[in-house]
DNA sequence: TAATATTTTTAGATGAATCTAAAAATATGT
DNA sequence: ACATATTTTTAGATTCATCTAAAAATATTA
């Protein structure tokens, strides 16, 4: 497989949401900054390898195997991820673009001794579940604090928008993944809130309410 | 740059054995399993960016900024290998495959984060000299082992042949880089050795002896 | 030096990944 | 339902890195 192809079966993965949902050629063609003709172009290449299921001007959805393939790039790019913070001490908004090139890198024998070197974590610094090896993760049970009823309690496990600037608001405001988040109180108007993270009160916009993930502890 | 031209300019500078010297078109394509012709339109293009030069039918050398560029593929390489060996428990016939690939990321701040994360290593498992960032490095006097006065006292410092077969043979028989090496003996019809390797005597054949090299113990 | 051998370059082709412009299919709105 | 808008595909071109086959330059050797 090339580095393109690879990208494009990422970008199929990720805009069907981890199913194989069925994808338009202009939202890959905008995911990856190229032009739905070439997207028409890769895609019957890929699908002449079996690696994803297309039909012309329905749309293109990922093959068992294509999915496969999909999975073990993210976990690369991933596992990548926990190295460039945990080891080399990136922040966690400068990882992904190195990442977006070491995913590549061709070495079964690599990734494997680089899971090991990290002590098999299970999760990415932005709180995007690896897969492992054989293609599996556990689906994490999230929702987006802006959309959790009041006292709910939970812990913070993801960002839905993973932008630099998203990221650095959160480094700035001391809101990290494992947080310990309840909310206290909602403003009906403007959908703000009032929540207490790690046992601090602090008054959030709907706007970045709506760019967190919680996931919520079990209240039997 | 692109890959390509990165693996060009790396073996234009290693047939020239770091020195600018000139090159020939088929060396070039022997020591990267291309045609000539191929390193011919390869070579015409780094010469119109300035980073070689090159006249044709004579050869081709690296300019100033070429070697400033092979200088820093050579870097990331050998940094790439430290990492793989210290921190990636690979053995060191096992790295360069990888390292081929990794020595083409782009980012500076990895390089950067990397180096400091392995201590800023200056030789790398096989021996070799990892230049600075600004290109420099200082070159080791070293000799092949086969070409040392008898009673001569030095340190093994690099390998000629770094093939895994080679490198496989000197594990097995436990001679590593760093180890302290005494010329006992040459025997003159065969060329081959008694020396003291760690306190242990051992007996190398001159296959052996001319792909070792040692850094001579200064004798005032 | 002149014939021969080797090296190097040129000419022309291929496959991958991309683009623009135009045509075809599908979707939308009144 | 039909005119219009949007999406998707096709056709044809470009750039990069490679190849084969043939021509040109250089080196060797008798
Ligand atoms: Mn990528
Ligand atoms: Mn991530
Ligand atoms: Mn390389
Ligand atoms: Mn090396």
């Amino acid at each position: 497989m090339t580095l393109s192809e690879e990208d494009y079966i990422k970008a199929i993965y990720h805009l069907g949401k981890g199913e194989k949902t069925l994808v338009s050629t202009n939202a890959i063609a905008e995911q990856m900054s190229t032009k739905p003709s070439s997207v028409t172009d890769m895609v019957k290449k890929l699908s002449e390898k079996g690696l994803v299921n297309y039909r012309r001007y329905k749309g293109v959805s990922l093959s068992e195997i294509g999915n496969k393939t999909a999975l073990s790039i993210v976990r690369k790019h991933r596992l990548w991820e926990v190295f460039l913070v945990e080891k080399l001490d990136f922040a966690w908004d400068e990882v992904h673009e190195v990442a977006e090139q070491l995913e590549h890198i061709k070495s079964d024998a690599l990734i494997d001794k680089l899971d090991a070197h990290l002590g098999f974590p299970r999760v990415d610094p932005h709180g995007d579940p690896i897969p492992s090896k054989e293609g599996e993760f556990k689906k994490v049970i999230k929702k987006l604090l802006s959309e959790v009823d009041i006292k709910t309690e939970g812990i913070c496990v993801g960002v839905k928008d993973s932008s630099a600037p998203f990221l650095k608001f959160l480094d700035r405001n001391k809101i990290a993944i494992r947080d310990a988040i309840k909310v206290l109180d909602k403003e009906e108007f403007d959908g703000s809130l009032d929540i207490e993270i790690n046992g601090r009160k602090v008054h959030i916009s709907n706007q970045i309410a709506s760019n967190l993930y919680l996931e919520i502890k079990e209240v039997e």
